[in-house]
DNA sequence: TGTACATCAGTGAACGCGCGTTCACTGATGTAC
DNA sequence: TGTACATCAGTGAACGCGCGTTCACTGATGTAC
């Protein structure tokens, strides 16, 4: 993990924390990642952060509260990893896109239960006027892939009728689809072997590039 | 909804009631679709079947063991909408594969939180021994689709280097992937707007199938 | 540099809740003779 | 057609559990003068 605590300081060097709000994401990230979504709990969270079980409602209005911004952190983290997978010297747009492909199915593989947190639909429920900072930071996220997209339509590298919207929700669907069945082994690879699953995961991207591509290239 | 009632008799006609297996099933299911797989309890599920909340232990062994079998039986009913898409006249392996494409989603939309309940990882976890019945029922499911994809493999109907597998693996990331995301409002298709939905999931899958396809038909 | 005081960020006890599961029970059903 | 009895499939009370949340509190911190 290349992920940064937030947390540096000593866990506790008095009464006051210090910086508790930062201390509860990286806990429950790292709870999450052991336990499962449906295992987080606000009173184990607090026990890994040495708290007790009330003191984060001083930072979070609910539990839900704090999940939302576990899943808007790691839109975050998602939109940081396809970025820098698409940080190529000299690559064309549709080589980003490929890039971007493999860089999404790998966070979601070393990263397996917080990709499960993060499409599970209505975990949080913002309610009216709603905190919507895990759908801007979702969309975020994306805006990578989708402006590669419009720049492979724009040059001519997709094919006659391909638009922009249509590759990017094609290539969406598609990784999105493969990252989730190969979490789920109903590819028949086994959940360790991250090679394999990296190497059939590319093959399936391909297949959607060559489907959006110019026809003679 | 074209689901057939097993629990056909009235409800109850005496102490015994006759059919509780079955009805504990048709009721889990109503319950999962309105409120969720976290809306799934055994003690809800009983109120509904109108018995005590104990009953269903004479039935399954825990509440697991049931959620098992609603995932079970709602794989049974993914490969039946499966292969009665798959069902056209004349139609060649490719055409059958795009229809079954369309009828996945089509599932999903008309059973969102089912479609979900399915693809919970590890929400049964059948323990030592085990029971497979969801995996095999999902197997099976799918068996359509690979022997499609084996088809068209063989009639060469696929671009050279794509075996049935890979193009197996493609056609369901791409389906699972797009369904998801529906669900999901990611998209940014409304929940409510089915025939938006399935045009655009029909234009995903076409990408897919011509990335699969030989070169110049 | 002190002092008074408001505010902040913790504590720990307590609340009610609904859950899954177990248990001894009892009424209904089916079968042997 | 009866009767005795085993088995099946319910009942309802009770269990312990961990949860999210609230509350009055208190120690620590920062600021005005």
């Amino acid at each position: 993990m290349l992920t940064v605590s937030r947390s540096e300081s000593p866990p506790r060097d008095g009464y006051h924390h210090g910086n508790l709000r930062a201390a509860l994401l990286d806990a429950g990230l790292a709870l999450v990642a052991e336990r499962g979504v449906d295992g987080f709990t606000l009173r184990e969270l607090s026990r890994r952060a040495g708290v007790s079980h009330a003191a984060p409602y001083h930072h979070f209005a609910d539990r839900s509260a704090l999940v939302r911004a576990l899943i808007a952190e790691s839109y975050v983290e998602l939109g940081r990893a396809l970025a820098l997978a698409a940080e190529i010297e000299g690559a064309d747009a549709v080589e980003r896109i490929a890039a971007m492909g493999t860089g999404y199915v790998r966070f979601a593989l070393a990263n397996p239960e917080r990709y499960r947190l993060m499409f599970r639909a209505n975990l949080a429920g913002s309610p009216d006027g709603g905190d919507d900072s895990a759908d801007r930071a979702g969309a975020r996220a994306f805006a990578v892939l989708v402006s590669a997209c419009e720049e492979a339509a724009r040059t001519g590298r997709f094919a006659n009728g391909v638009d922009a919207g249509t590759a990017a929700a094609a290539c969406w669907s598609t990784v999105h689809g493969v990252a989730s069945l190969l979490l789920d082994g109903a590819l028949g690879v086994p959940p360790n072997q991250e090679e394999r699953a990296l190497h059939l995961a590319r093959r399936v991207v391909d297949v959607t590039l060559r489907g959006l591509a110019a026809a003679p290239s």
